[in-house]
DNA sequence: CTAGAACTTGACGTTGACGTCAAGGTCAAG
DNA sequence: CTTGACCTTGACGTCAACGTCAAGTTCTAG
């Protein structure tokens, strides 16, 4: 396969491709005119670095995981590594799940006319003037 | 509150709390001489704003939901942006989870030195001499 | 009154994961 | 052989949430 077909098949672009090369979290052969070829192997290669980029791990991380992957094993250093994303990766589920309920939250006590019924939220509400402000505002742009 | 006590309290820098007053997130008094004035409540909305930021949700957003949190109530297109923003972070938190759960199954595998049990993750694992290179580019940085 | 901590605005720097343009070389079809 | 899709390297642009420095003003403790 070419890079456009991994591309096309990953769903990133090609750019996407070379600077995972340049990171060191993908490899290629090349053909005698230069031109990368990758095993068919590779689009999931790449399904699964998006997936720790979509988890936030930087690329100098995630190339140091990769060969814990590839092997199988990893020294205790890497080892340690991966037990402290998936921690990190932890805490980070517990901060959007937080965000999440503050959203319900609000999404609920919009939803219903007389917002005096949950004291929760509005108790650490912020200034009258400023609010009227802000949403003449946010009224303008959305 | 003065801004370097806000700062304080709420864990984060002055100079992103200026930050988020540019970006129409947090509003303050004025004393004569110019200096910021802040009411204890703005700690929280600090806090508030943190956690959407850990979230994800960029500051534009965050400047449209906030008048839904400090009225109780919202228009049509705010309450669908609430609900979209949910949902991201729905979304956001199974990807961690299953970034997680990757994690996971390599630790387990590092855990066993026999990995040939499980050829769930191994069947699309990457080619043997890119993994040599690797883990000794790796060995080497770890 | 004076030192120093805290505050102000303004402006440029940083980081990461690419996007995008430039200026070409390569490959398959007709 | 030519056209057009696809590929190459190189280099600069982007965007967000601040960090950081500069140069000056203000508050506070002794």
């Amino acid at each position: 396969m070419r890079i456009g077909e991994v591309a096309r098949q990953a769903g990133v672009s090609t750019r996407a491709l070379r600077y995972y090369e340049e990171q060191g979290l993908l490899t290629s052969e090349r053909t005698p005119s230069g031109q990368r070829e990758y095993p068919a192997a590779a689009v999931e290669r790449v399904r699964l670095v998006q997936q720790f980029f979509t988890a936030g791990v930087p690329s100098r991380t995630i190339a140091q995981l990769l060969p814990c992957v590839d092997t199988g094993h990893g020294s205790p250093e890497a080892f340690a590594l991966l037990a402290a994303e998936r921690d990190r990766i932890t805490d980070a589920i517990e901060g959007l799940a937080a965000a999440r309920d503050a959203l319900d939250l609000i999404i609920d006590i919009a939803h219903h006319p007389t917002p005096e019924h949950c004291p929760a939220l509005r108790h650490p509400a912020w200034e009258p003037h400023v609010t009227i402000e802000a949403a003449a505002t946010a009224h303008d742009r959305v």
